[in-house]
DNA sequence: TCAAGATGAGAAAAGCTTTTCTCAAAGAAT
DNA sequence: ATTCTTTGAGAAAAGCTTTTCTCATCTTGA
């Protein structure tokens, strides 16, 4: 019972475990077809090495944790995806921490990583101005924040949400937009600061900008607001996610106003489900949250083999997913 | 440098290794004296045993490995943290294995789940009625399957769809609604066709069941369906998930059909973040989805312990989630 | 006072793999 | 034929913790 070892190898082939140990790594001196013949048999038992005792050897573990407060979101399910994938085939597992926004869990699951001999730490969460509920300095790790805020002198990977927000406006003026609108959430959200920035950076000093929370409801609304007071309408609208960029595209529907014959609606987030579903499909700006997943995996590995990474923020592009919300598509 | 092992304890307090490790786990027979103060030292210096020394050991790693296939969805975060939560205060931690739809990928991460000794595995998914791409019977520790389709013979958690629809439908009777129907996804999903058992047993077996697909353009079109053609009109709509709920109600609110005046309307998945932002906010049936999760984990270690699990289908139950787009609500 | 029992603490082995040393045998060169 | 070199393979240690023995010392009873 339980899985073969290099001893019941050894035994198999009639050799010793170090012979078979060098044979397996391709190490050490020894006859060409005495190392074929252990390996065949190894392969034959299905002899896989014991990682427990492998990273108590090496302490390495071969393993790194993942910790997020947010156990419902659609943000940080791409984020480990693009870790899980970055890391499998370097061997290297994930241990999923799921700590709420409770320190007491973030504490108890951190410990927990550390007795496990985790090669290293990644931290996401749901918003990137807000940090995670437990202190990750001073571990004997390396920890890499992603898509949540780190500690100072720490590596920190966020997506660039000044650049999605040009990518979005400049494009709304590619296609001959010129009355351009923001409509977005809370200011009190970083993202939300910085993209209105952008924003205003490249469609003129003039363009409007409105700040609501983040639903749909609030995307009508704008509408309402919008079109009920006197003056030129807009021909472009940029929102600052796709829930309310759906609001937007239902007010304009209800009011005849065609998307995107008449105005142009640009999404946040690309979330598929609601991006696909909106009358007519929305165009969205993409964060690319796997891609930062796999780049988080990568560093922390790197700075787990003790590769020297600068310290500081790091701002990853975002690209713009075309569908029809508004025009000037290639099609 | 490193974190500090037993014989840094034992040479700051000045016994052997042997006397730490008793004195530690209570173990052996020492003087009460020696044995605090060897658990004062240990505090003090910090120091945690090292969990893959103990693995080797003991043969049991206080690890599991979480397979899934969904990395978008909102079904398996919840499931995820659930699991999580569970084991979380009995020192196991959990890898997370994101393979997406590919078979080789899934080879990979149970192999390496296997290699750091996993002392069990637990597969989800997207949908209960598939399967993971990869054969997980066989394997040398226990598999338990949530909500995703489980190989004969082995412990399946689902939630139960029969009583989640029974619990609608009786509500939807329980505040006077007579003429009811059921509007849901595809009927190639067993969900489906359970729910649509199930509420044909509880609203009379000639209550109307609308299939469709699982997009809020199908409830729109149900709804042109339902009220345009002659004979009474429903008074109460059970719906197979909150999207199509959504679109029903504002097909209704477009016709001018008042929710829940008029109509009433349940969803199915009590996604939180479509169903607080219907207007009005929707009522629907809740799959407790964490607590399924929570089961899975609980499962998985008593079945690494050696307890016997009968094995088999369980559905766990399903709850109400009572909002606004039903009315009958307690307030 | 001597033997027997109780008590406290250390030595060693096990769990699995890898690497470094060591050693023996075979082949080549003188 | 003898010595040196090369080659092939095994022994042992390290990595960390726990448990089972074993041993020495102290106490107690006869």
């Amino acid at each position: 019972m339980g899985r073969a070892t290099i001893h019941d190898v050894a035994r198999a082939a009639g050799v010793s475990v170090s012979t078979v140990s060098k044979a397996l790594n391709d190490n050490g001196r020894m006859a060409a077809e005495t190392r074929a013949r252990i390996k065949q048999v190894a392969e034959d038992i299905g002899f896989r090495p014991n990682a427990l005792a492998r990273g108590l050897l090496f302490n390495r573990s071969f393993t790194i944790g993942l910790l997020t407060n947010d156990t419902y979101g659609r943000f940080t399910l791409p984020v480990m995806a693009g870790v899980s994938e970055a890391l499998v085939d370097k061997g290297v597992s994930v241990f999923l921490c799921a700590i709420e926004d409770d320190p007491a869990l973030g504490k108890i699951h951190v410990d927990a990583m550390l007795d496990k001999q985790v090669d290293g730490i990644i931290a996401t969460g749901k918003r990137i101005d807000r940090s995670l509920p437990v202190d990750l300095s001073g571990l004997p790790v390396p920890v890499v924040y992603a898509f949540t805020q780190g500690a100072p002198d720490s590596v920190t990977l966020t997506s660039d949400d000044a650049q999605g927000a040009g990518l979005a406006t400049d494009w709304l003026l590619g296609i001959g937009r010129r009355r351009l609108v923001h409509v977005t959430g809370p200011q009190d959200f970083a993202s939300v600061r910085e993209r209105a920035t952008a924003f205003r950076a490249h469609a003129g000093a003039g363009a409007e900008v409105l700040c609501g929370v983040w639903a749909e409801r609030w995307g009508h609304e704008a509408v309402a607001q919008l079109w009920e007071r006197d003056g030129e309408k807009p021909d472009g609208i940029f929102c600052g996610n796709d829930q309310i960029a759906r609001g937007v595209i239902d007010a304009l529907r209800e009011r005849g106003i065609r998307v995107p014959q008449d105005v142009s609606v640009i999404g946040f987030d690309n979330w598929e489900i609601m991006a696909d579903q909106a009358r007519p499909p929305l165009t969205s700006v993409d964060m690319n949250l796997k891609e930062l997943g796999k780049e988080a995996g990568r560093t922390v590995l790197a700075l787990a083999e003790g590769k020297i990474i600068e310290p500081g923020l790091r701002k990853l592009p975002c690209r713009l997913v075309v569908r029809q919300s508004c025009g000037g598509g290639s099609a």
